[in-house]
DNA sequence: TGTACATCAGTGAACGCGCGTTCACTGATGTAC
DNA sequence: TGTACATCAGTGAACGCGCGTTCACTGATGTAC
């Protein structure tokens, strides 16, 4: 690796972090370019060697986000019992949302509105991906301690759609499985955005405790 | 009533509208006074007039969406069966929803990220206790038909801070609707910011199926 | 090992743009006597 | 009912700002012979 080449990727790197850190204070529309070059000695027409434009470096910023909830989630599965399927749902839950919690304006780049104007590119799918696997993962070790109980059958179209994302899983169950995803992201979405002030205080065990409730949901078994 | 009252709520209604169709169009961050100006064949610092600030016309923007949820929530359980609790959380579920799909960016004002630089001030408060309420009574109807089972206790602090929210439900139920109303948003949230592409199609079917859920788990009392 | 040429990072000036907000002003509408 | 004065809506110019992107350039680093 020849010098020019470390110092492209190390300057690479401090373009993404200084970037980060804006996006951080001021979420994704206070991103500029000019700022960014400010802030690391350079002109702004030198961002133009390493990024080919906003969007780029925009995309750049989205899918290290995605890939960092997927890091995240996927170490906190690890850290759990392996054999407590709930417990690893739990780990990973609270993981997402410490993370959520400590990055605000990173987990609006991916869970929040879309930024204007701004069209994500076909690069940012496969990042999103990580952490749908971790979640599945987890969804299915829980449902093999299920236990039976009456449950609804998801009408026609949504069976077979939740047939080809878990082919192993009883349709029936698999959507439970969306529902704890939905309610998960819905409560640290709302959380984040304000819509618990002067309802939930302990936030910790409010949504520890909507945790419980959906794991105890997906182990219903159809 | 003035010829000169009438004139200026007239506009004042116009730079409003003006501005909700930018904000369709653009986002939050899109919004500027000059292009509404423009719009309406004025100049831009007569809004001046009639809105103090970018911040202000914001402001009543967001109320005004808040408002219009809070709307579309109590006329589609106004006309849901009044005897069945279920099919009035399933209306009044579809027609958030259906409200969120037609204006993606007005719901996004309000349960998307945070607009930066911009401070909500206490007079968006009120209008969003609107839906909330609609909620809460759905959701105190659905428990008056719930069929015993056991349930999780939600610890101590949670349990405290749902009594303050619903005074006549036992706090393991109230946290049951609490977990609803993320679901509800989440799987809105998730569809709308594209978090559902690729992966589910028939997506009225799905959110239907899971409102059957949601009700399903509501019902159950401790 | 040394030289000639190609590649690349970074510069600085410029283009063209849009924004929020202020201010002194004109002329129309409303109000008090 | 008519007049004098106060209120208000809208104008147009200006201030000061920041932005993304392009382009011709200099000088350093890398590569092929």
């Amino acid at each position: 690796m020849t010098a020019r080449a470390r110092a492209r990727a190390e300057i690479t790197g401090e373009i993404k972090a200084t970037a980060r850190r804006h996006i951080a204070e001021g979420g994704a529309t206070a991103l500029s370019l000019r700022a960014v070059a400010r802030d690391l000695g350079m002109v702004s027409s030198a961002l133009y060697r390493y990024f080919p434009s906003r969007d780029a470096l925009l995309t750049a910023l989205i899918v290290d986000a995605f890939d960092a909830v997927g890091e995240v989630a996927e170490k906190a599965d690890r850290s759990a019992s392996p054999g407590d399927a709930g417990d690893r749902w739990r780990a990973v839950g609270h993981a997402v949302r410490r993370w959520a919690l400590d990055n605000p304006h990173e987990y609006a780049l991916v869970y929040g509105s879309p930024v204007p104007g701004y069209v994500a590119p076909p690069d940012t799918i496969e990042p999103a991906t990580r952490i749908t696997t971790v979640l599945m993962t987890v969804l299915s070790a829980i449902a093999e301690e299920s236990v039976p109980r009456f449950m609804p059958e998801p009408p026609a179209s949504t069976a077979a759609e939740l047939a080809a994302i878990a082919p192993d899983l009883p349709p029936a169950q698999t959507a439970l499985g969306m529902a704890a995803w939905a309610q998960m992201f819905g409560a640290i979405s709302l959380e984040l955005f304000g819509h618990l002030e002067s309802v939930v205080y302990d936030r910790d065990a409010f949504f520890d405790h909507l945790l419980t409730l959906a794991i105890m949901e997906v182990r219903l078994a159809p």
